[in-house]
RNA sequence: GGGCGCGUGGCCCAGCCUGGAUAGGGCACCGGGUUCCUAACCCGGCGGUCGAGGGUUCAAAUCCCUCCGCGCCCGCCA
C-alpha cells in the first residue's frame, strides 16, 4: 500500500526519492511474505536503478536467494506473486533471477514535471548551504599563449566547479600563478634587455608578431628560444639564477609582475570564450612575502623525521607513506636556507585546507608524483583533512607525443577555436537566410567554442587523447552543437506556442508513447547524475547525460506533433518546456551557450 | 630498472569505483525519411566478447595476479 509519509522538511530534489520509497516498502514487505527478511538498506543497495531490458529498476536476486539458501529464479516469482499493488509501480514481474519494476509513467512525469517547474534553474541540483570547496584549476605558467594540452585541465575544473555548485557548496575556483620560477624569469630576463640587444638567435627567431597581436602572443614570443639559447650559453644561465634569486627575495624588478600580469590577462582572454572565469588568483611569490612559506619550514624543520643533509639542506624520507625508494627522500629546503616548489605548495594547500572543507586541484598526470608527495607531507604534519586530486592525461599532439612549442606540434587554443567558429559561421550562413551580420557573429563563436569544449569534457580525464582536428571540429552526433540545437528546437516550439505558462493543466495521463515515456526518464535522471559527478568527478557524464537528453528530445520530436495535436497540445508543451529548462541548465553546467535559435 | 595511468567493432568514446540478464553511443559505410513544431535531425542495417593469459565468483569489460603495447614520473626544476 502506499504510505503517505508526513516528511517534514523540504521534498528531496529528486523525483525518484519518494517512489524509491515507495518501492522499498512494498519490496520488504514481499520479501518478508516469501520469508526472506532483508533490510531495507540492504535491498537498496541491490537495485539497479538502470533497469534492464524489462523496466525502470531490476533486483537482481541472487544475494537474497544465496542468505536463504533458495534457488533465485523461484525467490524472484515468489517475490513478483507476493507484491502488493502500489500506486507508483505499474508492474511486477520475474524473469529469471531477477524481478522488474516499471514505474509509472503519471507518477513518475508527476514528481518530475512538478520539480522542474518549482526549481527551474536549480533543477538537478541540490540546495545549500553545502561544503565550502576550493577548486583550483589551469594555473598554466604566464609564459605566453594557452594550447589545446593545457586546456583539458580548464574544462575538467570549471565543470566540476559548475557542478559543486548547483549541487549547493560554496565554491571559490582559484588558479596558482607561479612567478617564481625560472621560467617567469626567462621572459623577465628577454624583456629587461632593448630589443636590439636581444641575442641574434633570439631576436631572428622571435620576429616581433603583427600589431594585433595580444599580450600573450607578443611577449611569450622570444619564450621557447630564450629556453634553447640558455642550453649553451653558461654566462646567460649565471645572469639568470641571479633573477631568480633576486624575485624570490622579494626584489625583482618591477617589469617581472608587470609582464606576467600582462601575458596572464591573455590567457583569460582566451579562457573566456571558452566561459572558463577565475574568482581568486593567488601568485606564488605571496606565499613568501606574508610567511606561510616561513610558517611551514618551522613546522617541517620541528618534526623529528627531519634530515639534515651534508650542505645544511633539509629533508624528509617519506618511504612508509607508499612513495616509491628511488623519490622518497624529498628535500624541503635548500642548503641556503631558501625554500622549493614542493614546500610553497604544501603552504598553499594548507592555506586552501584551512579556508574550505573540500580542497580540490585538477593536475597534469606529470603532477601524479608530486600530488602523492604533498599527501605524505600531510601526513606527516598530522593534517587529517587532505586534497582531492583530479589527474588527467595530456591531450597529445595529432601525431601522438606531447605538444611542444619549438617542434611546431602544439595547436594554440584560439586558433582552434577561431577555426571552429568559422566553420560554424559557415554552417550557420547555410541553414539561415537573412540572418543579422551581429546575430552570426555571436551564434557562429557560440557554436564554434562550444564544440570545442564539449570535444574536450566528453573524454575521461584519465585517457589519453590525441588531438584530433576534424573530430574537434564535428557539430554533428555527440556534440555539442547537437546539445544545443535540441535546446532551441524546444525553445522554438514554445515561442511558437504563444504561451508563457507551461506548467498548468498538463495531464500526465497524456504521456502514452515511447517517446514521451523515455523523455520523462531521462528528465528524472538529472539529479542522480549530478549526485555522481560530485562524488566522483567524472565529469564526463555531464556529457553524457546532455547527450542522451538531446537524444531522447529529437526522437520525441519527431514522433509525435505538439503545437498540433489535440488535447495532448497542453501536457505535451509541459513536456517540451520541462526538456529546454533541463537542456538549458544542462548547457550551463558545460559552459556552454545557450541560444535561442541557430 | 621502479612507480602510476591507459588498452572496448574500421576510427573516437561511455560503462570499471559499488561484479549481475543478449556490452551502450558517436563517426564512417549501406538503405530510407523534409507540402507538417529548425534535416546541426529522425528510422533501419552492417560491425565488437571488452590487449593476452591465468585466478576469485552462482555470475567478470568490471575484482586479483602475470605478461604485452603506449604514455607520464623518478632534480637542493617548476
Amino acid at each position: 500500500m502506499a504510505k503517505s509519509e508526513s516528511r517534514p522538511g523540504p521534498v528531496s530534489p529528486d523525483p525518484w526519492t519518494p517512489i524509491l520509497a515507495e518501492l522499498l516498502d512494498g519490496l520488504g514487505t514481499a520479501a518478508r511474505a516469501t520469508g526472506v527478511d532483508a533490510e531495507r538498506g540492504v535491498l537498496e543497495s541491490l537495485l539497479d536503478l538502470e533497469g534492464g531490458p524489462q523496466g525502470d529498476v531490476a533486483l537482481p536476486v541472487h544475494r537474497l536467494a544465496a542468505s536463504s539458501r533458495r534457488a533465485a529464479p523461484t525467490l524472484a516469482s515468489d517475490i513478483a506473486r507476493a507484491w502488493v499493488p502500489s500506486p507508483s509501480i505499474e508492474s511486477v514481474s520475474a524473469d529469471g533471477a531477477f524481478v522488474n519494476f516499471r514505474v509509472s509513467t503519471v507518477r513518475l512525469a508527476t514528481e518530475t514535471l512538478s520539480r522542474i517547474a518549482a526549481r527551474g534553474e536549480r533543477y538537478g541540483g541540490q540546495d545549500g548551504p553545502g561544503p565550502k570547496a576550493i577548486i583550483e584549476h589551469t594555473s598554466a605558467n604566464p609564459t605566453g599563449p594557452l594550447h589545446v594540452g593545457r586546456v583539458r585541465n580548464g574544462i575538467i575544473g570549471d565543470t566540476a566547479a559548475r557542478v559543486a555548485r548547483a549541487m549547493g557548496e560554496s565554491v571559490t575556483t582559484q588558479y596558482y600563478v607561479d612567478d617564481l620560477g625560472r621560467q617567469a624569469a626567462m621572459i623577465t630576463w628577454i624583456w629587461s634587455k632593448p630589443r636590439d640587444q636581444w641575442p641574434t638567435e633570439i631576436a631572428t627567431a622571435s620576429a616581433e608578431p603583427p600589431p594585433p597581436a595580444r599580450d600573450d602572443v607578443r611577449y611569450g614570443r622570444p619564450y621557447p628560444f630564450v629556453s634553447a639559447y640558455l642550453k649553451d650559453h653558461p654566462e646567460a644561465r649565471a645572469d639568470l639564477a641571479q633573477l631568480v634569486q633576486a624575485i624570490e627575495e622579494g626584489h625583482g624588478p618591477p617589469l617581472h609582475r608587470e609582464l606576467a600580469e600582462k601575458i596572464l590577462a591573455g590567457m583569460l582572454a582566451t579562457l573566456a570564450r571558452i566561459n572558463i572565469r577565475f574568482d581568486t588568483f593567488v601568485w606564488e611569490s605571496s606565499l613568501l612575502t606574508d610567511g606561510s612559506v616561513d610558517e611551514v619550514l618551522r613546522r617541517l624543520n620541528g618534526l623529528p623525521s627531519s634530515i639534515t643533509e651534508a650542505n645544511g639542506a633539509r629533508a624528509l624520507d617519506l618511504a612508509r607513506y607508499g612513495l616509491p625508494k628511488e623519490s622518497s627522500r624529498v628535500v624541503y629546503q635548500r642548503g641556503d636556507g631558501t625554500s622549493l616548489y614542493v614546500t610553497r605548495d604544501i603552504a598553499y594547500h594548507l592555506k586552501k585546507m584551512r579556508a574550505a572543507e573540500r580542497v580540490v586541484d585538477v593536475l597534469g598526470q606529470d603532477h601524479r608524483l608530486h600530488a602523492r608527495t604533498l599527501d605524505a607531507f600531510f601526513g606527516e604534519l598530522g593534517e587529517e583533512h587532505r586534497p582531492t586530486f583530479i589527474i588527467y592525461q595530456d591531450i597529445l599532439a595529432h601525431g601522438g607525443g606531447r605538444m611542444s612549442t619549438r617542434g611546431g606540434s602544439a595547436v594554440w587554443l584560439d586558433e582552434l577555436l577561431d577555426d571552429a567558429v568559422r566553420r560554424a559561421r559557415r554552417e550557420v550562413l547555410d541553414r539561415w537566410e537573412g540572418i543579422e551580420p551581429a546575430e552570426v557573429d555571436r551564434i557562429a563563436e557560440a557554436v564554434g567554442t562550444g564544440a570545442v569544449r564539449f570535444h574536450i569534457l566528453r573524454i575521461a580525464p584519465e585517457k589519453p587523447v590525441a588531438f584530433d582536428w576534424e573530430q574537434a571540429l564535428s557539430f554533428e552526433g555527440r556534440s555539442g552543437p547537437f546539445v544545443q540545437y535540441s535546446y532551441a528546437r524546444a525553445g522554438s516550439i514554445l515561442r511558437k506556442s504563444q504561451m508563457s505558462e507551461f506548467y498548468e493543466g498538463y495531464d500526465p495521463s497524456l504521456y502514452t508513447s515511447d517517446s514521451e515515456k523515455a523523455l520523462v526518464r531521462v528528465l528524472a535522471r538529472l539529479p542522480r547524475v549530478l549526485r555522481g559527478v560530485l562524488r566522483t568527478s567524472h565529469v564526463q557524464n555531464v556529457a553524457g547525460y546532455a547527450h542522451d537528453l538531446a537524444d531522447e528530445f529529437n526522437r520525441f520530436y519527431h514522433a509525435v506533433p505538439v503545437l498540433s495535436s489535440g488535447a495532448e497540445r497542453t501536457s505535451r508543451l509541459a513536456l517540451v518546456a520541462a526538456a529546454h529548462q533541463t537542456l538549458g541548465n544542462v548547457l550551463d553546467l558545460m559552459g556552454i551557450e545557450r541560444l535561442e535559435r541557430m
